[in-house]
DNA sequence: TACGTTTCCGAAAACCTTTTAGTTCGCTGC
DNA sequence: GCAGCGAACTAAAAGGTTTTCGGAAACGTA
C-alpha cells in the first residue's frame, strides 16, 4: 500500500497540495494537521501525516517566511574569517543558531568595504532576522547598524558606536590573570614582549599586566617589548631581553607564538622553563600550546563560547530584548608546565 | 524636495507597491523599470528609480525565489568545520559563490549524523540550489545525494559512492612530488614518518612516496613509521630515527607538525638541516612550516583553490553540466630551506 | 421540528514579485 | 473614417503557505 521511496526524485518537490489531495482534505485542514493545531480530528490528523511522510513533504520556508515575515535566518558577516580568531567565533555562533532552529548565511568581506556593502545588500533583500559581525581583531570597527533594519550585534571586534551590542574577550582581565598567576608562583622579576603596539589587544593586555603587577607593588623589569605577533619575534625578543635583563624569572607574552618562540631560545640558552623562567603565552592556540617544551601556560579567550554568548544575545534583541554597550566576556587561565606547578 | 533618508527604519522594508505608488506606476511597471526590462519609456523608468532610491527598496529574494523556483542559495554542510583542513576549502567556496552573486547556508554537523540529517532537512526547506558537503578528512564518507533533489558537490572527503561528484588533492602525486624533489636535490637515503594507518592520507602520501622512489630505482631508508600527527609525534619519531637508522640524509614527513617536530630534534642532536638531513613536510600549515628554522619545504594541497574549483563545479552541476567522479586536484610543492638550495 | 452548541473542515485572502495577456492611446496609411 | 500597428502601460495570475472566517454536520434540548 504505503510505497516507500528510497531516494528522491531529483527536482520533484511535494507541496502542502499534494499532501492535501494524498490525504483528500483541503490544504487549510493539511496545514492546521502538520503545524499541531486544534481543530483537526485526530483520524484525520493521522491520515495527513502520513501523507506528508509518504511523500516526503517538507514545508517551503520561503512561502512560510514571506507570509509571517520572519525567515528564521541570520546573517554572519565576518571581515577576514581566514583569520585565526574570526573561526572560533563563527564556530559557537553557528553552534547556538543551529540549535534554535536557526539558518546561518555566510558571507566573508575579506576585509573590503565594497564587498561588506555587497554582501549586507544580498543579505537584507534575503530578508534576515538579524545580523553577527565577526571583527577580525579586538579593534572598534564601523558600524554598520544604521544600514541595517534588524538587529546587530558585534562579536570579538566590538563597534565603535556604543549604543551598538558588542562582545569582546576581556583582555584587561585575561592579562591581570595571567600576570596575578605569575605573581603568586612567587616570581618578581616579570617582563614583557606583545605584538605591535596599534592593536588594541596590545594595549589592553600591557594594561592588565601593570593592573596585577600594582596591585602587588612590584616593578615591571625592563621595557614592554613590541613587534610582530609571530614566533620569530619571539625568539627575537628572547635573545634581547636575556642579554639585557638576565635576572628576568618570569615573561607575559602577549601571544602563544611569541611565547612559542621566546621557550624555544630561552631552552636554547641553558634557561630551565619553568625553574628559572615562567612565561605565559595568550590565545590557548593548541598547536602551539600543547606541543612547546614545556607545555605552555596560556589565558583562553573562550571565543566559542563568546560567538555562542553573541549569537543568543542576538536571538534577545530579535524578540525585542536587547542590551546595549560592549560586554567584555571573561577569560580563563589555561595552567600548563611553562609556569610550574602549583 | 527628495528627502534622502540616513539610516533605516528599524523593521520596516518597502515593498515595490510603494515604489510603484511613489513613481505613480503600476506594480508591474514598476518591475520591468527595475529589472531593465523593455516597453518602458525612459522618463518612466527614471522615476521608478528615484522612487527606489529614495525608499532604500531591495527586492524581496523570498517572493522571487518562491516565484521562481531558484534561491540562488547554496548549502555549505561541514561535518567538522573547526578542523584544520574545512576551513579553507569552504573559504575557497564562499569566494567563488560570492562572486557569482551566490549566497552560502552554512551548516556545520560536528561530526554527527543525526545532527546532519537535521541540517539536511532544514537546507532543504530553505529550498537551496545546491548543496557542498566539505569532509574533515579525504577518506571516503557516505553519499548523501540520494536524500538531496539538488545537485551535491563534495570537497576535500569524497563521497562513497563513485557517480557523485568529489574532489579531493592528489595526495600521490603530491607526495611523488616532494619525494622527487630529494631525490633531485641528490638525497638517496630517505625515510618516512607519517600519520595513523588508518587515514586514506597517510596511505595516499606513502604510495606517493614508493611511486617517487621506484621511479628512481632507489629502496625506502627504514620503515614507515606511523603516529599521531602530532609535532610530539615528529619528535619522538626522530630519536628513534636518528639512532636507529643514523645514515638517512632525508625524511619525508606526513605533515607539518610531525616535520616540525623532526627538525626540533634534529637540530638538538647536531644535525645540520638541510645540509646533513633534508626534511619534506605537508600541509604548508604556516604558523609552523614558516617559522621553523630552518622553514620547511612542504606540500600545499591548494585546499582555498580546490574549494573554489569545487564551487564552480556545483555552479556547472546547477545548469546541468555535472562531471560525476573523484577528480584529484594537483597539489603544489613549496620550497623552502630544509632542503636547501637548489 | 426548531434551535443552539460543538466539532470539524474548506474557501479565500494575504505575503511580494514576475510574467502573461491584455488594454489604451496615438499614429500611419489608405 | 477606419483598419492596423507599435509603444507604453496595467490587471491578474502564479508560486506555497498560514490564518481567518464562515459553513456544514452532528448532537442535544425544548
Amino acid at each position: 500500500m504505503a510505497c516507500t521511496v528510497s531516494g528522491v526524485r531529483k527536482g520533484f518537490r511535494p507541496t502542502i497540495t499534494d499532501v492535501a489531495a494524498l490525504a483528500g482534505v483541503s490544504i487549510a485542514t493539511a496545514s492546521k494537521a502538520l503545524n499541531g493545531r486544534q481543530d483537526v480530528r485526530d483520524s484525520t490528523r493521522q491520515r495527513v501525516l502520513e501523507a506528508a511522510r509518504e511523500l516526503a513533504f517538507q514545508p517551503n520556508e520561503l512561502a512560510r517566511g514571506l507570509l509571517s515575515g520572519q525567515t528564521r535566518t541570520v546573517g554572519l558577516l565576518t571581515s577576514d574569517s581566514a583569520g585565526r580568531f574570526g573561526i572560533p567565533v563563527l564556530l559557537g555562533a553557528e553552534d547556538a543558531f543551529g540549535a534554535g532552529e536557526m539558518a546561518v548565511l555566510l558571507c566573508d568581506a575579506r576585509g573590503d568595504a565594497i564587498r561588506e556593502q555587497h554582501h549586507l545588500r544580498a543579505l537584507l533583500s534575503r530578508r534576515i532576522d538579524g545580523l553577527i559581525v565577526v571583527g577580525e581583531s579586538t579593534d572598534p570597527r564601523p558600524s554598520v547598524s544604521s544600514d541595517v533594519p534588524v538587529p546587530v550585534v558585534y562579536a570579538y571586534g566590538p563597534s565603535e558606536d556604543p549604543a551598538d551590542v558588542s562582545f569582546v574577550p576581556d583582555d584587561v582581565g585575561g592579562a591581570a590573570m595571567a600576570v596575578r598567576h605569575l605573581l603568586a608562583m612567587g616570581r618578581r622579576r616579570v617582563a614583557h614582549v606583545t605584538g605591535p603596539a596599534h592593536y588594541k589587544a596590545a594595549r589592553d593586555r600591557e594594561e592588565g599586566l601593570r593592573l596585577a603587577l600594582a596591585e602587588a607593588g612590584v616593578a615591571q623589569t625592563g621595557q614592554t617589548l613590541c613587534g610582530p605577533w609571530s614566533q620569530r619575534w619571539g625568539r627575537h625578543a628572547a635573545e634581547m631581553l636575556l642579554m639585557a635583563e638576565p635576572e628576568i624569572d618570569a615573561v607575559f607574552c602577549g601571544s602563544d607564538q611569541i611565547a612559542a618562540g621566546f621557550v624555544e631560545i630561552a631552552r636554547e640558552r641553558g634557561r630551565r622553563v619553568p625553574d628559572d623562567l615562567a612565561v605565559v603565552g595568550y590565545d590557548n592556540w593548541e598547536v602551539l600550546s600543547t606541543e612547546t617544551r614545556p607545555a605552555l601556560t596560556t589565558v583562553d579567550m573562550n571565543l566559542e563560547m563568546l560567538g555562542r554568548t553573541a549569537a543568543q544575545h542576538l536571538f534577545a534583541a530579535i524578540d525585542g530584548r536587547a542590551t546595549p554597550g560592549v560586554h567584555r566576556m571573561p577569560c580563563e587561565l589555561v595552567i600548563r608546565d611553562s609556569t610550574g606547578r602549583s
